[in-house]
DNA sequence: ATGAAAGCGCTAACAG
DNA sequence: CTGTTAGCGCTTTCAT
């Protein structure tokens, strides 16, 4: 049997004509006869033909590939490089990324591969990744504040875009949320319904988003009227989320409103408060924060702020496309506005 | 600035040797003289070379890429597509299947780029996307029975490798775990801590994984004297868990103790029972299959069947691997044991 | 052990 | 509007 695959050359002949003839064709560029147009999308038809993106990319320097990069800090071995990726994925949170990027690169004949970045030697792999050209441009995710891979990409002039401003400035584009309108949106429900002693069990105070939901929470509070605010600081997991409530109420056994700086953290919040014997959202009401599936998993289902993920990552591989083909050249940022989504939560 | 990489021939003329040479050295190839290897090796680090993917492709036939497929049956509208990239991710297995294989491929200089096949057009895509070389095979997550990719891809003599037995018989390898042996774990541990009314939220049985767990179950359940067992059929979903546990609850309210088939549905027969004011175990017992991070996130967490999907994913990258280079020929299946959890739950 | 040379399949000037 | 031609950067015989 023949695995052989036909070329270009074979189209042409087929059609009689030449190769570039058939190139102009698949690659949908006008000065073509229509009639010979269509002597020739029969020959590609018949024969089967696509083309060989390793020859076309030779030529036009474009692997129509990008790379889709989940990024931390740390010098990991390999078991813990096994559990990052592990812990990475199962936040539902990615997987909202990875559909969005997907969902706007889908019919675009972009393709992402998935790299994990959590060592020396993976950020140099994907540095050499991108530089020999097997990639456009790169996507990064970052899980931590001192990543060192976005100033990597600036310096080495790759086009890259981030998820969420990076904790260090740099000259990279990127989106992210409005992260204290979404905290202020928590607070100002909580207080709405009636809540008077509200607590937070806010995210890890290196990250941006962390330190911008406190800092959003803070100020909405304070201008209503409440100064102090107990605080207990989670790592964005759901175990870490259900330690810091502990904290909380072991400090502050009086709350009776508590926003949590994600859906993850809400969840072990909810679950705390459910030992305890205590009701949500009657004896304490619980905000949360993505609406992710845990906002829905959760019992009661929560009220959350929600982050358009899918939409901001589709804009995020947008950005990115415009840099890579060159419209866009300067770094640009792209803001997007958080929503309350009421449930039975607060 | 120079943005222009460099190539094998500014390596030759750096190091006074000609590009053949440098391309053994940096292939490896022995018969070169260790002195000239070093001055080559030498005048790569000056450069900063890193090979060129795609003309190396061109050449060798291998992308070194391979394609992570999760492929469903239908025709899906734009939005439906968007809809299945989201639901899937958001169930904590693919997230597994994605970190062993990516465990794999580290350092073996493979990438994966991830594919959605839920269109006919989205198939065609990836049968091209592979007939032009782009990636050396593909991995392939089915999530319904009727898949056709698996047969597409056999018949285009593609190399590839399936997660889990598919449901109509294809000549192509996959990995899989003794579902069987799962249920029995399951249904023993149910009768041997007491239970004597036992029923099971299955999954869907168009699937071979639901069929198997369910007639596992059955089994177990009749060699020690439970001929007939109450169940009620979900989707994998924690929706779908719940509302069949409310069908399974209204037709018999006597049970105390559930098998539901993966974790996610158990999160939902879970919550159900909750609601009811069932204590689990206490009234009802429940075990879940899989110990994804539902089974930690659920409130009791859950006493379930550990399918042990990285290392699945991982052996499944090696086989695929393996069919690559043609080290292995035949289509060969690789069964994985499970394993009893326990926890709270039961 | 090393080099010269011939392509891999494609696109992009450049002619015509 | 179409064909000819010259590479893209690499590997791989084939000589030497």
């Amino acid at each position: 049997m023949n695995r052989q695959v036909p070329t270009l050359e074979d189209v042409a002949r087929e059609a009689g004509v030449s190769r570039a003839t058939v190139s102009r064709v698949i690659n949908g560029i006008r000065n073509v006869d229509p009639h010979i147009q269509d002597s020739v999308r029969r020959a590609v038809e018949r024969t089967g033909y696509a083309p060989n993106r390793a020859a076309r990319s030779l030529v036009t320097r474009r692997a129509e590939t990008i790379a889709l990069i989940v990024s931390g800090a740390g010098d990991a071995s390999e078991e813990e490089q096994d559990a990052f990726a592990a812990r990475v994925f199962a936040d539902p949170f990615f997987g909202r990324v990875v559909s969005g990027v997907v969902g706007f690169l889908r019919g675009r004949s972009m393709h992402p591969v998935l790299m994990f970045a959590e060592t020396e030697a993976a950020r140099d792999q994907v540095l050499a990744y991108l530089r020999q050209g097997s990639a456009d441009g790169a996507l990064v995710v970052s899980t931590h504040a001192d990543d060192p891979l976005p100033g990597m990409l600036a310096a080495a002039r790759l086009p890259a875009v981030l998820f969420a401003r990076p904790a260090h400035p740099v000259p990279l584009s990127y989106v992210d949320l409005a992260h204290r309108d979404g905290a202020r949106l928590a607070a100002d429900h909580l207080l709405d319904r009636g809540c008077r002693r509200v607590g937070t069990v806010c995210g890890p105070q290196d990250v941006p988003a962390g330190r911008e939901r406190l800092a959003g929470f803070r100020d909405a509070l304070a201008r209503r009227g409440h100064p102090h605010v107990p605080v207990a600081e989670g790592g964005f997991t759901l175990a870490s989320g259900a330690a810091a409530m502990i904290r909380l109420l072991d400090e502050h056994p009086g709350v009776d409103g508590v926003f949590a700086a994600n859906d993850l953290m809400a969840q072990g919040v909810c679950q705390v408060l459910g030992e305890r014997g205590l009701r949500v959202p009657e004896d304490v009401a619980v905000v949360g924060f993505d609406d992710s599936s845990a906002a829905t998993a959760c019992r009661p289902p929560l009220t959350t702020v929600r982050q358009p993920v899918e939409r901001m990552a589709s804009a995020m591989a947008e950005l990115l496309d415009e840099h890579i083909r060159g419209v866009r050249t300067e770094p640009t940022s792209l803001v997007f506005d958080p929503e309350l989504v009421v449930r039975a939560s607060a």
